[in-house]
DNA sequence: CGTTAGTTTGAGGCAGATCAACTTTGGTGG
DNA sequence: CCACCAAAGTTGATCTGCCTCAAACTAACG
């Protein structure tokens, strides 16, 4: 969504191309780019010492990622992955400087975007404190399932964005399609009831 | 840490005084004003439907707060509530927003700020997934101890920074000074050896 | 000192992770 | 177009870290 706005102003940059499962860039690396998304999904993960991965923002066409880093002056916290096959545009951090010393009100809607994303963090943060699995789960399904309808979330994915494992996702699910809140298509799934999956009370988890 | 970039342009602004406890502003309130302690400690707090606490954010002398929202243009997510008696200089949106529109620089410097927020809410994220509340609570005795060594620090407080209760608190610290990596002195504590607590073997922890 | 908020300690329970075995899916190439 | 197979999903059994609850204790402050 930012693409847009920013692209007037890009007078340098060069398109790359990545395959699934591929990755971007490396947790640790020094920022040296910022990326726009063309077309495919972007995944942003930690992996920690144990190698236990947490899905972190899920990127789309026309978004912008790796630009938190080059905000905060640190190396990547997380690595990006490519969900699918995807096509960049990449600008240098010199390029962005220059942008973003020229447009003021530009750089003031990304700060806003940094700070509803800094407040959805620690909301989920809470939630994984306050929240059952079921309920994480289910609300995963439908943050990810409507932000990108046409890509199939493996439960892996669903698992880790929700802080939950492959196992307990599919449990869920089962327990959805047998309410009629969700239907399943091979490894897809499609939502029936939207209202009923964020607003399940406890009697609805089984 | 900000107050001292910030004031030199502010034209109108007011103090406030808090008493231990008080709330500075609710979750879910327009922000109006960003504030900026004088002395004292602030704590940020999302509380769940059912009552749960999650301690998401500290702010001592000179840091602001508030910021958040207003740059994300959004309600509060969270509350801030005074704990310790607190002195606070109080500016409007409005003087801030004409501070920022004649100190790009300034702005760039808060948007750096929140994007290094939004990492470490991100890695702490993570963290409850995969580290045990044993590793994240004396991560967050360090933090917590280092960052205000002069505040009392309760096991409440402990338990909802680091995503645990009270009762492991307890439980984790009398492991610590067993081990004499922390001392304690009445209610309060003291840090031994800092390094031994960052660098916990599984061993360590019984 | 008396009171209250904060802390400690122990016992018990459970949500959800882990492990393992089996089934299904969907892409691939013969 | 079908047969194959690796990857993904399902299912059941088991296990456990930490929460919860409750009761006794103690620090700190008026």
């Amino acid at each position: 969504m930012f693409y847009q706005l920013v692209s007037p102003y890009i007078e340098r940059s060069s398109e790359q191309n990545f395959k699934r499962n591929q990755i971007i860039y490396h947790e640790g690396d020094k920022p040296k780019s910022l990326y726009f998304i063309n077309s495919g999904l972007v995944g942003l993960f930690h992996i920690s010492a144990e190698g236990k991965e947490t899905f972190l923002r899920v990127f789309g066409k026309e978004d912008i990622f790796g630009h938190r880093s080059y905000l905060a002056e640190e190396p990547y916290h997380a690595s990006s992955v490519a969900l699918t096959p995807v096509t960049l545009t990449v600008i240098s951090s010199e390029e962005c400087n220059r942008i973003c010393h020229s447009n003021p009100e530009l750089l003031m809607s990304i700060t806003s975007m940094v700070a509803r994303d800094l407040g959805d963090a620690e909301l989920r943060l809470a939630g994984l404190l306050d929240k059952t699995a079921h309920r994480r789960i289910s609300e995963s399904l439908v943050y990810l399932k409507l932000k990108h309808p046409d890509y199939t979330w493996t439960r892996k994915e669903i698992g880790e964005y929700s802080g939950s494992t492959p196992e307990t996702v599919t449990r869920v699910m089962r327990i959805l399609e047998r309410k009629n809140i969700i239907k399943k298509h091979g490894r897809d799934f499609e939502i029936l009831n939207n209202d009923k999956l964020l607003s399940l009370k406890e009697e609805d988890l089984y």
